[in-house]
DNA sequence: GTGTAATGCTATTGG
DNA sequence: AGCATTACAC
């Protein structure tokens, strides 16, 4: 460690204000790349070393990885032991563990489960069942994002059903039902014991609100709060932040507004752009230097963002070099897109020496992984995609925790629907229905109708009644093993006697056994977890510091794998692989190689998107935040068709595209100024002059010690400079090459019109086209198909 | 109650 | 195109 708080001076000017800047509330706005995280990690180590004890300190990050990971920076800087003791994670995660220790306030037993959202759904279903409404018209998905969003804005089910323009709403839409769905809902929930995402921050608001004794007592535990990406928090988070630090008032808030991109489930840019007037007293810093992009990146980010009319006013900008320009590739079809980026890949791997970690592709929408895997897999290029179908999302997977949750939780309904009959005991789905519909008449849960069968007169057979019998002495005999087992032996016990491992085994198909090997993947974790290795997500527990050598049980291991993503997973065997993700994903990382695939209108921006303007700039910042992933090279494409919805799809170019200053962008048309070469297309790489121009007078970032390659001896620089992309194969669009103001032209789908503007130099150059019948338009001709008519 | 075949619906983005 | 739900035969 250094000494005597030399390490601020890594950090520049304003970095280092903002890092002094201890006490009270405190606003960065940090733009893209501008060093935020190290901002944080220097400001609580910062903190530390000023005395503050680290277990007055909240940091709540957006991924429990990035939680893990500033605190060992912390660590690094300050030394010891002492950043064990901090608290980060992330909303859901720190917020569930004090629900945890508090549970008697609110009526929860201490092992409640979190259902994820598939139990939620699977809920949704059967209140809808029940009440015998249409899942046509009461959607489930739409259902419940109406339930996520009543909750994030701290709405009850009462205060829904007594609001009258809400009902008024609800009815109009032909929904007059939602907010009984919503109370039934909830109502279930607590007989199953059971809290979803949005309710872990819901009845945090109801702890903090209805208990002036705990609100004191952690408004006191956290003296000094820290929140990253504040632009991605909503209501419910943002009145948590504010009820806690309103004792000390020392709250600092990191976000920048043009990053955020979680409007949809319900996060608040209003928190930012208002936390001025919450804290008049505030003291704010702009972080606006980017360290991470080229000059080039940086310019066509801004060149996208400045469209967005709701904005805090900054400037970024960067010393580093200018770089390459941002490459345009166009593809015939979502296939040839995929092959595109492979080749792209493995050219700049052969001609930079970059290694597979160095890429990332980056995509809108999931299903845009296959076209871009299967190419990479013809390339032999190794890959891991983030996101999609999670490891903890498998069923085999499922099937396995929801074992261990009925053990824990045996009024867990969702996870006893799950396994009551698999593997298949006898008990169908008619006696199962029998149960719950007893339950619900009866006020209780499904499981105490079943635990006290003979109670209750049920018309089920005498033997079912003795299978179901069986069932409940399983579980029971598991449960009583929970305080006496460590975590793996009672977890491989239950999936012994359950007979699920012997139905995983019998498969052997290649889905079956790679199934089987999935369920001992999770056992050793278990293992692992059992013999002392640090949880997924490691919150200081003052608990577990008084009996160090406590057993790790089977409940501690459960008590927050629902809220672990496969973001916050670390990578074990291969670790230089290509990165697939989507654009959300991709957030807070930044790889030097990134391609941007399938920039097309209705993909993205999304067609959900294009109906209102805050939509639309959603989708903007999002365009921002992939563009700022890129480090050195930036690649866009796009397809001509692409499989949707099982069916080609003729695509058009992303407005995106248009909106980008033109001369960041190189459509891999030869262009040459000085040297005129011939002016037809090839289709074979071709030696460009120039490019890279290594600068001197960005130092002290590791813009220069990540350079890829060695260093910048003449070899590389050559390297550099043969990058080249196949061209793309292009619209022969040489006939428009003198258009001109005042012409009459045709478009295939805005019909004819007269060009009233040229901008730019050919072939990239942009006409501004007033439509007949769609008025004006400004269009890149590389890419609009014009017509001269006249 | 169980297993398989046909049908129909869907897919922003995610903790 | 893939997956979940439904229909129907055992």
């Amino acid at each position: 460690m250094k000494q005597g708080g030399s390490f601020l001076d890594d950090l520049n000017d304003v970095q280092r204000k903002a890092v002094q800047c201890t006490e009270g509330p405190v606003m960065i706005v940090a733009g893209a790349g501008s060093g935020k995280t190290r901002v944080l990690t220097y400001r609580i180590a910062y903190l530390m070393k000023k005395g503050v004890d680290s277990f007055n300190i909240l940091a709540l990050t957006f991924t429990n990885k990035a939680a893990k990971e500033m605190k060992e920076r912390v660590r690094r800087i300050v030394g010891g032991n002492e950043a064990k003791n901090l608290w980060m994670g992330t909303f859901h995660s720190v917020f569930s563990r004090i629900l945890r220790a508090e549970h008697i306030k609110l009526g929860y037993p201490q092992n409640f489960t979190i259902y994820d959202t598939d139990d939620s759904r699977s809920l949704i279903k059967e209140i809808l069942r029940e009440q015998q409404l249409d899942e046509k018209i009461y959607k489930p998905n739409m259902v419940l994002s109406r339930i996520s969003h009543a909750k994030n804005n701290l709405m009850s089910a009462s205060s829904y059903n007594n609001n009258p323009q809400i009902l008024e709403d609800d009815t109009l839409s032909g929904k007059p039902k939602l907010g009984l769905v919503y109370r039934i809902y909830q109502k279930r929930l607590f007989k199953s014991a059971a809290m979803d995402f949005d309710d872990l921050l819901y009845n945090t608001n109801v702890l903090l609100r209805d208990h002036s004794d705990i609100l004191v007592k952690y408004q006191h535990r956290f003296k000094y709060i820290l929140v990253d990406e504040y632009q991605d928090t909503n209501f419910s988070q943002y009145v948590i932040v504010k009820q806690l630090a309103a004792a000390f008032r020392n709250i600092c808030v990191v976000g920048d507004d043009a990053q955020s991109i979680y409007a949809f489930r319900g996060a608040n840019i209003q928190n930012i752009l208002n936390f001025e007037k919450d804290y008049p007293e505030i003291s704010t810093f702009k972080l606006e230097q980017n360290y991470r992009s080229t000059n080039t990146i940086v310019n066509a980010a801004n060149s996208v963002i400045k469209n967005n009319t709701e904005q805090l006013p900054k400037t970024v900008w960067t010393k580093n070099p200018a770089g390459e320009k941002i490459k345009v590739m166009k593809a015939v079809s979502d296939n040839e897109e995929g092959h595109l980026v492979a080749k792209g890949i493995f050219d700049l791997k052969m001609n930079t020496g970059a290694f597979n970690k160095d890429f990332a592709v980056l995509y809108r929408t999931n299903a845009q992984s296959r076209a871009m895997e299967e190419a990479l897999r013809k390339h032999s290029i190794s890959y891991k995609i983030y996101g999609g179908l999670s490891f903890y999302h498998r069923k085999e997977i499922k099937d396995i925790l929801a074992y261990f949750r009925l053990v824990i939780n045996a009024n867990d309904e969702e996870s006893l629907k799950r396994v009551i009959n698999y593997p298949t005991r006898g008990i169908g789905e008619t006696s199962l229905h029998k149960l719950i519909l007893a339950a619900t008449d009866h006020d209780v849960s499904t499981w105490t109708v079943m635990e006290n069968i003979s109670d209750f007169n049920l018309d089920i057979s005498t033997v079912t009644k003795n299978r179901i019998g069986d069932f409940v002495t399983m579980i029971k005999s598991h449960s009583n093993k929970l305080m006496k087992l460590n975590a793996y032996d009672l977890g491989h016990e239950i999936a012994t006697a359950s007979g699920l491992l012997k139905e995983l085994y019998n498969d052997k198909t290649p889905e079956g056994v790679s199934r089987f090997e999935n369920v001992q993947e999770l056992l050793n974790g278990l293992k692992e977890f059992s013999e002392g290795a640090d949880p997924a997500i490691s919150l200081p527990d003052e608990e577990k510091k008084e009996n160090a050598k406590k057993l790790r049980t089977l409940e501690e291991y459960m008590a927050d794998i629902a809220l672990l993503t496969d973001a916050d997973e670390d990578d074990e065997d291969d670790l230089d692989r290509v990165s697939l993700m989507t654009i959300h994903a991709s957030k807070g990382l930044e790889f030097p190689n990134v391609f941007l695939v399938g920039l097309e209108e209705n993909l993205f921006p999304s067609q959900y998107a294009l109906t209102s303007r805050p939509e639309l700039e959603e989708e903007r910042r999002l365009f921002y935040v992939a563009v700022t992933r890129a480090e050195y090279r930036l690649n866009l494409s796009f397809a001509e068709t692409r499989y949707r919805w099982g069916s080609l799809v003729q695509c058009e170019v992303s407005r995106f595209i248009a909106e980008l200053d033109q001369d960041c962008l190189d459509y891999g048309v030869k262009r040459k100024k000085k040297d005129k070469l011939n002016e037809e297309e090839s289709d074979y790489p071709v030696k460009r002059e120039k490019t890279f121009r290594a600068s001197s007078s960005n130092s002290g970032t590791k813009y220069a010690t990540t350079k890829p390659g060695r260093s910048t001896d003449k070899k590389n620089l050559l390297k550099m400079s043969m990058v080249q992309l196949t061209p793309p194969k292009t619209f022969d669009n040489s006939h428009l090459k003198d258009l001109q103001i005042g012409m009459t032209v045709e478009h295939e789908r805005f019909g004819k019109g007269e060009v009233i503007a040229m901008d730019g130099k050919y072939p990239n150059s942009k006409a501004t086209v007033n439509f007949v019948l769609n008025g004006q338009k400004s269009l890149l001709i590389k890419f609009a198909r014009l017509k001269i008519v006249s």
